[in-house]
DNA sequence: TTGTATGCGTTATCAT
DNA sequence: ATGATAACGCATACAA
């Protein structure tokens, strides 16, 4: 009848008659180093088997030492809710490395306001310090938070791109840059002269590094290109688009699925079949239900990118990963159907 | 200039001249009970803010016993993978109300076998001893474990029945009876005299609790069934279906989505309407993109459960709720049309 | 009204 | 080869 109360090192040397330092120093692999006896060392494995021995994470980590957990921490409202959602692929790579790594992964369920953001300060205490360190992502990032966690020395690791950040954090960033330029090369290629950007009127990082590569790339490409078409989604005319086709445009680049469904039902009432009247490609999934379906896109290789961020964290905790780090994934290649000859070639 | 490492209560104590006691005090709200000076508050306030005060999470769980984290382990192979996953919707539960509760959660990512299989005491000892208390589910789940965990005085929750083991473990389980008769009061309210039921080859214990209770109420119902037809999905033939036809039988009670799926395919392939010619329920959500989309069914109130695990476990540990609680959740109400009138009436 | 002392579980150092 | 001891940051019972 084992005690409801969990055993601590102190029980384990109860049983098996030796001290407290002699079973952290099994537990450890030290027993070797020091000289402990290989039958008080079996001994002493007997009593923790026994009693369902497990160290104390928060012991551990006061003391100073690791404890094996991995934190992972979303600026998102909910967790695993949507599982259609976009960050889920990014916790699904993140899963798997650290079940690859043999480390426990720690959901901050807790760090939730009332208002339903999340936030890493908000109760008071820093929760996140439970843990040896931490994998960030969120759309909703809370920069202050970031450079605070960043001054007080703690690991992390951030999805998305951070450069320009006044203290260095890790992160584990897309290469929009290739594959927007996988894209132009593609269009080039088949054949295009002129494109025309479209994409959503929030501007977040990620959408203004895939508009920055494209304004940069596009002259490289030999590629014309109107001012980009920057709406909200849900509010794409015909009209643009009728004014795109006269100026000689015969290849679309899309930012969003949602800007992609759009397009493709614009095209399709105007009778245009895509790619034999236009050519189209996404910069992100078309969404299953779209029109937009199996158009050419690329996409963020984002298991990829959960992945290799629970691996820099764990290179950053041994010491081998210096804070600077950054580490660049490539997407996804390019994929679909929606790119062809321009007409009349 | 902060810094390098995090302010402790000393460091606040010593700024504001007074003793770490004081300043935990203050902290916890307690400083009016204990009667410290309104001046002397506001002086340790100052420094708190100051200095950029946060509380160490580790060494409060130490204290306190209890840290706030709550163990989720499934015994399926990954974790939130499959975002399609029967399980994810537990998970989801189990998070929302966690949020609610300020707990964390720990995924144990470390107790995966080479297999791909998961095991509580996969490292040799318990990992899920990390945590307060967990919740246990998955469908390949190991009764021997369960039993050991239970003999081991470890706090848990199961999802799923688990009625009748030897030692007692709290549950959350969905009721079955209560939906599988309100399956047959419709089929007999609408006019239904004989109906079959069709399942799966494989049972398991919800598969078992749904015909059982089938063919307990069938009688009560005022209805005639045929022997259950029990086969592996992808086996159901059209024989099967004319010969229930041809015995009188206009309502099918399905067990599985793959099997309405089937069965769905077999009804049309024949020429026959639903609801108009035949009336068929499922016991579960039909798959969206299968022909029994739209189906009349009844399905486990999963994310629900999830909630309720996670309500039981912290009544567990707070000595609220015996360990022989049973909690059952009451299914989804029946949705969908595809239960009609029986022909020629 | 404030300060001192103790212990939570761990690990590392230092004497035996 | 082993055991005693200190320290990590915090909360609290108790002494002043």
């Amino acid at each position: 009848m084992p005690s409801s109360t969990r055993p601590s090192q102190r029980d384990i040397a109860r049983v098996a008659q030796v001290s407290q330092a002699a079973v952290s120093l099994v537990l450890n692999g030290k027993a070797g180093e020091k000289g402990i006896a290989p039958a008080t060392q079996e001994k002493i494995r007997a009593a923790m088997a026994s009693l369902g021995y497990v160290p104390n994470a928060a012991a551990r980590s006061l003391r100073g030492g690791r404890n094996g957990l991995i934190g992972v921490h979303t600026f998102e409202s909910v967790f695993p809710v949507a599982a259609d959602d976009y960050y889920h692929e990014f916790l699904v790579g993140i899963e798997e490395q650290a079940v690859a790594q043999g480390q426990d992964l720690v959901l901050f369920a807790s760090t939730q306001l009332p208002d339903g953001t999340r936030s890493v300060y908000g109760r008071g205490s820093n929760r996140l310090r439970l843990t040896d360190g931490a994998v960030v992502l969120g759309r909703e990032r809370n920069e202050d938070e970031m450079e605070r966690l960043a001054l007080e020395g703690f690991p992390f690791v951030l999805i998305g791109n951070r450069a320009g950040a006044v203290t260095p954090v890790p992160y584990v960033a897309a290469d929009y840059t290739a594959a927007v330029a996988e894209v132009l090369r593609a269009l080039a290629a088949a054949g295009h002269r002129r494109t025309a950007y479209l994409g959503m009127a929030a501007r977040r990082r990620p959408q203004e590094e895939r508009l920055r590569a494209f304004l940069a790339l596009v002259p490289g490409a030999a590629l014309a290109s109107s001012t980009p078409h920057l709406v909200e989604a849900g509010t794409v005319t015909g009209e643009w688009v009728d004014q795109q086709l006269a100026l000689g445009t015969t290849a679309f680049v899309v930012e969003t699925p949602e800007h992609a469904g759009e397009l493709a039902d614009l095209l399709s009432a105007r009778g245009l079949r895509v790619p034999a009247d236009v050519s189209v490609a996404c910069l992100d999934v078309p969404a299953p239900g779209s029109a937009a379906l199996g158009w050419s896109h690329v996409a963020v290789a984002r298991r990829a990118m959960g992945a290799r961020a629970v691996r820099v964290l764990l290179g950053l905790l041994e010491g081998d990963v210096p804070p600077t780090h950054v580490d660049v994934v490539p997407c996804l290649p390019l994929r679909g159907s929606s790119i062809g000859a321009p007409p009349g070639r």
